[in-house]
DNA sequence: GCCAACGTTGGC
DNA sequence: GCCAACGTTGGC
């Protein structure tokens, strides 16, 4: 799946993607546009990634904008906010296993084969949300989970922002969801690309000895809420997973950003 | 709006 | 397969 993530009720959910990869991709996208129950939510969510509780859904917008009105945003702050860039981390499960009589497979190496791929089948509202903040050219680490050794197995770039998971609407989807409908959707997807797989995956053991007070990734979202299938990376933990932990050279490293 | 019961995630 | 952590549900 690109998903990834085995949702959250019975198995009106799961992930699946994979075998039906191909065909998910092309609805979506035909259907990609975004609808404007979509969009309206887009600015609200970024908080609950922080405190994953029940419904922050303030707006973040209005917020800001109040603070900031007594004068307009001029240009360079608008370039300065495309540069407050946000990493993310996207779990995907890369051995085979059936949620609905599907394969929901679905691992980085199946990532380099396609052109982009919907991250669809998100049925948790924390990580619903971490997507909907997410921005065209942003990078996220992709997380190989429920495996033999689970961790970080690459690094891809969010292609389209977020628009409606089609995926919700179709009773026999693995991704099920009978509260989300066309007029009032429920969840949303963004579409990957492939950028980069690491040298050597980046065991869940290896990041867990970094999480500890005090340590570079103390704060680490999917350390913390390891049931967390798309979580926030600050960019302090984006680079030093990439320089120490992954040692992608500078280069590299500056070639991707 | 609280919270107990229940279901799911996902590492082990 | 176990089970801890945590999200959801629904009674009150």
């Amino acid at each position: 799946m690109a998903p990834k993530r085995r949702a959250q009720k019975s198995e009106t959910e799961a992930p699946a993607k994979k075998a039906n990869s191909e065909a998910t991709r092309r609805s979506t996208r035909s259907s990609s546009k975004k609808t404007n129950t979509d969009l309206d939510h887009a600015s609200t969510q970024v908080e609950d990634t922080i405190k994953p509780k029940k419904n922050p859904r303030k707006r973040a917008n209005e917020s800001s904008t109040k603070t900031q009105d007594a004068k307009p945003i001029p240009d360079t702050i608008t370039a300065d906010l495309s540069e407050g860039r946000s990493y993310w981390l996207m779990k995907a499960e890369p051995e085979s296993r059936l949620e609905k009589g599907k394969d929901v497979k679905f691992s980085i190496d199946d990532l380099v084969a396609v052109e982009k791929e919907p991250w669809d089948g998100v049925r948790n509202p924390t990580a619903r949300n971490n997507m909907r903040a997410m921005k065209k050219g942003e990078k996220a680490f992709f997380y190989h989970s429920n495996c033999k050794i689970p961790g970080i197995a690459g690094i891809i770039e969010i292609e389209d922002e977020h628009s409606v998971d089609e995926s919700a609407f179709d009773p026999k989807h693995p991704y099920y969801d009978e509260k989300s409908s066309r007029d009032n959707p429920k969840w949303s997807l963004v579409h990957v690309k492939f950028l980069k797989k690491l040298e050597k995956l980046i065991s869940l053991k290896e990041l867990q000895k970094f999480y500890q007070p005090g340590e570079k990734l103390a704060n680490m979202q999917v350390l913390r809420m390891s049931r967390l299938s798309v979580s926030k990376v600050s960019k302090q933990e984006w680079e030093f997973v990439c320089r120490e932990l992954a040692r992608i050279d500078p280069e590299t490293l500056e070639s991707i950003e």
